[in-house]
RNA sequence: GGACGAUUAGCUCAGUUGGCUAGAGCGUCUCACUUACACUGAGAAGGUCGCAGGUUCGAGUCCUGCAUCGUCCACCA
């Protein structure tokens, strides 16, 4: 048999999918009946908002080993491939589309912009599946999901209606995080922290004096707060006092709280509960002891009419003013104010504006603490006593306690977005969507419900989620919270947690620094085999990885050292003949018997998610014992130099020859399968071995 | 303020119940275009496994302390 001396990807990679999409075997109900137990992987389903990243390439490798291990020990496996509409994240794209056009979205009809931008998600989706059959994925296509899919909807919907009569879905009257620029509120996991130097001024209140950053919401202050043991202030408590505003003189209430430090500044905070989430919850505390809240700056982030003569200005310019009038009016001493003060700002995860706190009256909230009417564990508890008690396994382990840890501190979950792209709440006259992380929150259950009929009885609980570790709480505690709440069970057996690509210098990729790697780019010239290899050797679940092109470009010479290895063989079968038996020698029985340790290794490594080392292991095997040794101690065996070549001695040995080194050649290909599958599947087809399957996706591992 | 992780070859990283003569990719040097493969082969250089103690017959691997880097959570008016 002839085969060219380079291994040409770009030409066997389509022709090979095309043979797995027609051998149907990605269909679970098509793989034979060998194992009682299926294996189920939901796709996190990739943001129809651009193209695939290396990011999604990392996933798709990591998740397709799993299936293509498993499918190959028999279990009916289904990967169930999704798209995500991504409402925030795609209208923020989207946002930025219409920028470049010079468009606004603020400007365009709501029916309108919502068409556009279902057009723009389908056409990247499109792209994307594309893409994910590009890399290998071995998924079931007949059973994709998009996530405004109307059967997908219908779930959430239900999930929802549940949640209302429980009780753990109310409408609320509350502090959101306001993002000026994308104008919604943001959940608690949507904002991030920064450190920042702000002046940190000192004023008088009356015949108190307190420190403060945020000078301009002084108009908005509605009591000033002391901590209860303070004996400094124990007089005023509960008392008025009389202050100077920049507009006039006016009243307010001292109130004790035990969230104020008396170590802080004076001990004295003024409280401003429609720009603060502390003083929010101050106010909730002395509901009846203090005034409404008193908005001031408005959803642009700029000051309103109680501001007098601020009104109009933005916050950082409303504050320098502010300091300076009240500094000319004695009310403030510019000799105390410390002008290096370094403490957190909220910022948007997005676009880094500040977070404004604001009160908004017609918000969702989801309590994740509080019991529901018709169970006894929240929503937080439930997720915390399936982890807790093994239901779900965290890999890597560590970012199990991460988990719990954040679990502890969790807020009522505001899943209510200002935006047009998304599914609409239900019975919400302002038209408001879900956050995203509401409906695929349910995305484990609620794929399987609106597949082929019976897919959930027969696929739930499922077994690996496996996605990256940045959206632990986004998504993957979700999951596991509206997963146990909706269906009683843990929507996943392991959670695999990979890290965020890196490149050498190990910073992020990202379009601005240009030192992105293009998957695809990379696929078409080395071939996706390569890029998987490169993507799985050395990465450990939970930690970083880092890839860089000489790294591709060694496992594409590795392809080329399979083929080549490959094409040896097939080029020395002469005369061979699968049925015939053959007589091994004493060596040729350990090289077996080393082979089968190997194999055993691999597959203790595979069965225990190190990924990481189970392709080295296979790729020193293959490299370094088979090709450097098996094959160079078989060459005198297979063309003997002595006059002697034909005798019934020789025959005898090349025909065992020919054996060890067929045997040797499948039983790799298919420990490398799950890493390589193209590669390995277009020499499959070419070896003359028996009962060989229709393709090497659905060959039996190795077993002993 | 809490918690976690990392520190191993020039670079990027593996090394999971303690037995390692410490591996991989890339890079460096020498030789070989030998009929599977130059996208190769043979060989070599390069590591006191962050530092200091401890446990052990034996520690990169376990314990304690320290240093440096990184990450996450909380949040300060």
């Amino acid at each position: 048999m002839e085969l060219p001396t380079a291994y040409n990807a770009k030409e066997v990679e389509d022709k090979i999918y095309q043979l797995w999409e027609k051998s149907g075997f990605f269909n679970p109900d098509k793989l034979p009946l060998r194992h009682k137990k299926p294996f189920t992987i939901i796709m996190p389903p990739p943001n129809a908002n651009g193209s695939l990243h290396i990011g999604h390439a990392l996933f798709v490798t990591l998740e397709d080993i799993m299936i293509r291990y498993q499918r190959m020990k028999g279990r009916k496996t289904l990967w169930l491939p999704g798209a995500d509409h991504a409402g925030f994240e795609t209208q923020v794209v989207f946002d930025k589309k219409l920028e470049k056009e010079g468009r606004n979205r603020f400007q365009i009809p709501k029916d309108q912009l919502y068409k556009e931008i279902l057009e723009f998600t389908l056409a990247n989706k499109k792209v994307m599946e594309h893409q994910l059959k590009k890399l290998g994925a071995s998924c079931d296509w007949s059973r994709e999901k998009f996530t405004l899919d109307e059967n997908i909807i219908k779930v959430v919907y239900e999930t929802f209606e549940k949640l209302k009569k429980d009780g753990l879905v109310y409408k609320g009257k509350k502090i959101v995080n306001w993002c000026t620029k994308h104008q919604t509120s943001l959940s608690d996991v949507e904002i991030k922290y920064e450190e920042r130097n702000d002046p940190l001024y000192f004023i008088k209140y009356g015949p108190l004096e307190l420190a403060t950053v945020r000078l301009e919401t002084k108009f908005g202050d509605t009591a000033v707060a002391v901590n209860p043991k303070d004996k400094r202030y124990k007089d005023y408590i509960g008392k008025e006092i009389e202050i100077e505003t920049l507009l006039g003189k006016n009243k307010i209430k001292v109130i004790a709280d035990e969230a104020v430090d008396p170590e802080f500044g004076t001990g004295v905070v003024k409280v401003t509960p429609a720009h603060d989430p502390v003083d929010f919850e101050i106010w909730q505390r002395h509901i009846n002891e203090i005034p409404e809240p008193k908005q001031v700056i408005d959803k642009y982030g700029k000051l309103n009419e109680l501001a007098g003569p601020y009104q109009g200005m933005k916050v950082k310019e409303a504050r320098e003013k502010i300091a300076e009038a009240m500094a000319q009016k004695g009310l403030l001493d510019p000799a105390k104010t410390q002008l290096d003060y370094k403490h957190n700002v909220a910022l948007c995860y997005k676009c880094g504006n500040i977070i404004e706190p604001m009160i908004l009256d017609n918000q969702w909230f989801v309590k994740m603490t509080a019991k529901p009417k018709s169970g006894k564990l929240s929503l937080r508890d439930s997720a915390v006593k399936a982890v807790k008690g093994k239901k779900i396994v965290f890999i890597p382990k560590r970012l199990e306690k991460v988990f719990l840890h954040w679990m502890k501190n969790l807020r009522d979950w505001n899943i209510s977005r200002q935006i047009t792209w998304g599914i609409p709440i239900p019975g919400d006259p302002s038209g408001q969507v879900f956050d995203t992380w509401f409906s695929s929150g349910q995305w484990p259950f609620a794929t399987l419900k609106s597949t082929e009929k019976g897919d959930f009885e027969k696929f739930y609980p499922t077994d690996v989620m496996e996605t990256g570790w940045d959206i632990l709480f986004f998504w993957v505690a979700r999951m596991i919270m509206l997963g146990i709440y909706a269906t009683g069970e843990a929507p996943f057996k392991y959670v695999y947690l990979h890290g965020l690509v890196r490149d050498k210098e190990r910073q992020k990729m990202s379009k601005s620094k240009g030192n992105v790697i293009d998957p695809l780019g990379v696929v078409d010239l080395y071939g996706a085999d390569a890029l998987r290899m490169a993507l799985i050797v050395g990465n450990t679940p939970g930690n970083d990885p880092v890839i860089y092109e000489e790294k591709i470009k060694g496992y594409r010479n590795f392809a080329t050292k399979i083929w080549n290895a490959s094409r040896f063989v097939l080029m020395n079968l002469d005369g061979y003949n699968a049925n015939i038996k053959i007589q091994l020698s004493a060596k040729d029985k350990k090289t077996i018997k080393d082979f089968q340790k190997t194999a055993k290794e691999i597959t203790k490594e595979m069965d225990e998610f190190r990924f990481y080392v189970a392709s080295e292991k296979i790729y020193h095997y293959f490299w370094h014992t088979f090709c450097d040794k098996i094959i160079e101690e078989q060459k005198p065996r297979l063309y003997p130099l002595s006059p002697s070549g034909s005798s019934g001695r020789a025959k005898k040995e090349k025909a065992a020859s020919q054996y060890l080194l067929i045997t040797l050649l499948s039983e790799s290909l298919k420990l490398l399968h799950p890493f390589m599958p193209f590669i390995t599947e277009e020499i499959y087809q070419q070896l003359p071995i028996k009962n060989k399957r229709d393709c090497l996706m659905v060959e039996t591992w190795f077993e002993k």
